[in-house]
Parts: C-alpha cells; sequence; structure tokens
RNA sequence: GUGGUUGUAGCUCAGCUGGUUAGAGCGCUGGUUUGUGGUACCAGAAGUCGCCGGUUCGAACCCGGUCUUCCACCCCA
C-alpha cells in the first residue's frame, strides 16, 4: 500500500451506525409506500444513453455521468471527429451508456416497456441510489437515494391529494415536524405569463420567480429583465410579490389577478379542490402551503408542483418534491399516459433527522447481550447460553477470545451493550450465570438452566 | 461548468514574519485493579504536515499544479 486510498468527490463510505439509521429512514419510507398501495420495482443501474440524454434539459445532460464504452472504442471515432475535439460529439461515439440520473424517468422507460404487463392505474414506488455529475456540496453528492412514488394512468386530483398525505406519514413517522409541504400549479404559472404578456418566456419567467426567498423581489425583478422580459409585464406581475395571508386567501387573490386566462383559472380551481380535500382528511404534522413561486424541474410538469421544506430552522434544501406530467412516457411513444408523483431525499432527510438528534436513542445498539470469555470451559457453557438466547430473537454474542476482563468489559461498554453475562468458575459449579445491567452497573444471578426468567426481563 | 475555501496523530484542532527532535484535548495501549466497563491517577505508542513539483542554506508555513472538503453561482434530492 504505497499510497492512501481514497474515494471519488461526492461518495461516501456508511459504517455500521450510518447504514442502520438510514434503513430506518428507509423501512418507514418503504412501510408507508406499501400501506398506500405502491408496489415497489427496480431498475438497472445504467441505461442507454439516448434513454436519458435530452430529457433534463442542456444542464440535465452535463450532469449525466457516461460510461466508456468497452474495448478499442477509439476506433470507431474517424479523424475529423477526433481533431474537431466537440466533447459531446465524440462522447456519443465512445459512449453509449450512462448512470441513471433519477428514477422518473427510467420509470417511464419502464412503463412504455413493459405496458401489456401492467394494469393501469399503476402505483410504483421505488428505492435506488441515483448518480449525478454535479459538484458537490452539504447534502450534495455526487451518488444519493432517491425514494419515489408514482402513479400513471390515473388523471383525479385525489391521486395529489393521496401524495400530500403520504408526505405526512412519512414524516409523521420519523418524528419530523413541521415540514412544509409547498404546493403550485404548472397551469397557475402558465396563467400569470399569459395575463402580464410573458408566455413566450415562461421558462425564464419562472426561473426568476423561483429565486424570490433567496435573491428577494428586485433581484427577481432585475432577473427578469436581463431575461427580456419587458418593464410592462413585470409590473403586471407585482401583485405576486405581495400575495399573503391564509391560503384560502392566496387562492382568491390569484383567482381574481387570473381571472382572464383560461388555463390559469384551470390552475386556481385545481389548487383550490386538492386544498379543500386535504382539509376535509387533515394533515398530521406537516403544513400544506401555497406557494406561487415554486418552480422546480419545468421540463415535464404540467400540473401540481410539490417541494418539502425541513422545518424551519434547519439549513437544507428540499427534502422532496414531485409533481404531475401529463405527457411523461410520450418521450418514449406512448401517448396521453398521466403520471404524478413524488421523490424523498434519502440523505438530506438523514441530516436534518442527525442535526434535529431525532434518531430513535437505542438505534445502534447491534447488541443485546456479551458473555464474557473465561476461558474454553466457561466458554461453552457461555455458547451453550447465547444459542438459547439467540433462538428467543436475543441479539447476543460471545467475546471471542478469553481476554482480560477489563478489555472485554470495555468492549461492551463501547458497543452500547446494555447486559453483560458472567459465567466463570464459580457460576459454573453453581450452574448459574451472572447478568450485569451495564447502565445501572448493578448485577444479578440466573440458573443456567432457565435463561428464560433473564429472557423475561428484557421484554 | 464559473469563482472562492479547506486539508497537520484514529477524531477535533493549535503551530508566531520560513529556522533544530511538529504540539494539545479526546480516543487508543499498558499500569494502579491478574472476576468487572463507564469516573480518577500514572506511563506509553502513534503524523511521508493531502499528493506532485518549484523557490531557499533551510518549507507544515512561500510559489505552481493536482486531488479532496465546504461555500456562492448554475442546477437540484
Amino acid at each position: 500500500m504505497a499510497q492512501k486510498p481514497s474515494i471519488p468527490k461526492g461518495t461516501r463510505d456508511f459504517s455500521p451506525s450510518e447504514v442502520i439509521k438510514r434503513n430506518y429512514i428507509i423501512d418507514i419510507v418503504k412501510t408507508h409506500f406499501q400501506t398506500f398501495g405502491f408496489q415497489p420495482i427496480e431498475t438497472p443501474s445504467f441505461e442507454n444513453s439516448d434513454t436519458l440524454l435530452g430529457k433534463y434539459g442542456e444542464e440535465g445532460d452535463r450532469l449525466i455521468f457516461k460510461i466508456l464504452n468497452s474495448g478499442d472504442f477509439l476506433r470507431k471515432v474517424d479523424d475529423v471527429t477526433y481533431s474537431a475535439k466537440n466533447a459531446n460529439t465524440i462522447a456519443a461515439k465512445i459512449s453509449e451508456k450512462a448512470l441513471r440520473y433519477d428514477l422518473t424517468v427510467p420509470f417511464a422507460r419502464y412503463v412504455v416497456m413493459h405496458q401489456n404487463e401492467i394494469d393501469f392505474p399503476f402505483k410504483r414506488c421505488q428505492i435506488q441510489p441515483v448518480w449525478r455529475a454535479d459538484r458537490p456540496q452539504k447534502g450534495r453528492f455526487r451518488e444519493f437515494y432517491q425514494c419515489d412514488a408514482d402513479v400513471v394512468g390515473a388523471n383525479s386530483l385525489l391521486q395529489e391529494v393521496e401524495f400530500i398525505q403520504l408526505y405526512d406519514a412519512v414524516f409523521t413517522n420519523l418524528k419530523l415536524e413541521g415540514v412544509t409541504i409547498k404546493l403550485n400549479n404548472r397551469k397557475i404559472l402558465a396563467g400569470i405569463a399569459e395575463v402580464i404578456g410573458a408566455e413566450n418566456n415562461l421558462i425564464n419567467f419562472t426561473v426568476a420567480l423561483d429565486k424570490l426567498d433567496k435573491i428577494g423581489e428586485e433581484g427577481v425583478k432585475k432577473e427578469m429583465l436581463e431575461k427580456g422580459i419587458s418593464q410592462v409585464s413585470i409590473d403586471k406581475a407585482s401583485p405576486l410579490f405581495s400575495l399573503s395571508g391564509s391560503n384560502i386567501e392566496q387562492l382568491d387573490a390569484l383567482q381574481q389577478l387570473l381571472a382572464s386566462s383560461e388555463i390559469g383559472s384551470k390552475g386556481v380551481e385545481e389548487l383550490r379542490f386538492i386544498f379543500e380535500a386535504v382539509a376535509a382528511v387533515g394533515l398530521q404534522s406537516a403544513q400544506l402551503a401555497i406557494d406561487v413561486t415554486l418552480a422546480r424541474g419545468l421540463n415535464y410538469y404540467t400540473g401540481a408542483i410539490f417541494e418539502v421544506a425541513a422545518p424551519e430552522g434547519v439549513k437544507m434544501g428540499s427534502i422532496g418534491g414531485g409533481g404531475r406530467y401529463d405527457d411523461l412516457t410520450g418521450i418514449f411513444g406512448l401517448k396521453d399516459v398521466s403520471g404524478v408523483g413524488i421523490s424523498f431525499g434519502l440523505d438530506r432527510i438523514y441530516l436534518v433527522l442527525e442535526e434535529l438528534n431525532l434518531f430513535p436513542p437505542a438505534i445502534d445498539q447491534s447488541l443485546e447481550v456479551l458473555c464474557v470469555n473465561f476461558g474454553s470451559k466457561e466458554a461453552l457453557a457461555a455458547l451453550q447460553l447465547v444459542t438459547k438466547l439467540r433462538k428467543s430473537g436475543v441479539k447476543a454474542d460471545l467475546y471471542p477470545s478469553a481476554a482480560k476482563m477489563q478489555k472485554q468489559m470495555k468492549y461492551a461498554n463501547n458497543r452500547n451493550v446494555p447486559y453483560v453475562i458472567l459465567i466463570g468458575e464459580k457460576e459454573l459449579e453453581n450452574a448459574s450465570f451472572v447478568v450485569k445491567n451495564m447502565k445501572e452497573g448493578t448485577q444479578k444471578e440466573y440458573n443456567l438452566q432457565q435463561p428464560e426468567d433473564f429472557i423475561a426481563s428484557l421484554k
């Protein structure tokens, strides 16, 4: 080992306690996915490049990890292409596969490929890693997990309501209180653009609007001007910046503002339905808030747009997001299939739970009982006891060597083991075993033939 | 992809304008205590100063490159 080994930037190793905590989150997410009726699927880590490229915009294409072809791939590149030194052109020749960038596009591909086996509406969930050649920051990695739930083939707005409930159920179960589910509708954005006369500049308009909480009203207006939106249009959009009051009040204000726009009115109507339905079923711990500045990946959303913000005071980007896309599978040739879905950002939820100290206290308790090893004869009796404990479902272990007692006790202490069992010469003679409660420092003796008494005390 | 920032013992960090054998706390190992951890006291081990190159009599410190960390853009989970 001449050189210290390392891992690529933006990737991480997970230690035992980290894996346990990640699994804790995954288990909760998975449980609720299932109780809401979603069926799990998995797709390959890498796809054909043409499945992914062009689906996330120019910016997205740049962030897709491309996989080099096998063999003597440079042979396929002719001299003209080679000497032109255009990375994209050459990449297309030497790379035909790429790591998946999210779970939604592979899912769309899956639906199209399996359309004849699927019973629609199809509710699927998927928990797998994705990769992005992004520049890492806190909460931004190049390899991270997404937990997605989507429905295809159902136009009803009840789906949107259900996803809000799903978010609420998961975050409530995780004890993460005070998350805000922000809600918007693409139709409202389109309506606003129409009303102010910027419909040809919709994307620039919404991208700028999306930055409101970051750069403020003046910043947004400045960016809109730079992006070619007229001062007249910007002035007309002014009421948006002063939108306030309850969700219903904001909806009323929007309704007035968008009265002349058919699509905008439709968006307000949809949003109102969702709010009223959610109010009727109630939420346990999450807040639902209308946010007209919410734009997100405008590439394919056509209706509702969701984003989940961590509780106030936690500095973290969104911990979940999603929306409706009326024609996602269209890009793969299957028309008129509506889809709506959400995603949980596992890695960010982990960081938030860690910051707020919300993991269950005993979560990293990988061992309940450790038997001290006093030597070959005693260890055999201890192993028999350990075997019985394990059969009863107790996480038990025997220290493998007759090391110094101090060392064994210290090991138990460091591993957070609540009970240590001692079977030495004395105990063997009495056919007993001593249990030390590591937290309280007390000891109790049990009959070696009747470990049930001890096991019962653990429950 | 653009601009900036960081890297010293297992961990968290000191290290003055470049000057002999690079320090602390925690952790680790051993001992006080050969059947008792977490507290206390004593002792000890442990670092190619991220990596490569340059300037210099001399570099952890200055310069260049590179990797990594974090931050602001971009974008996003």
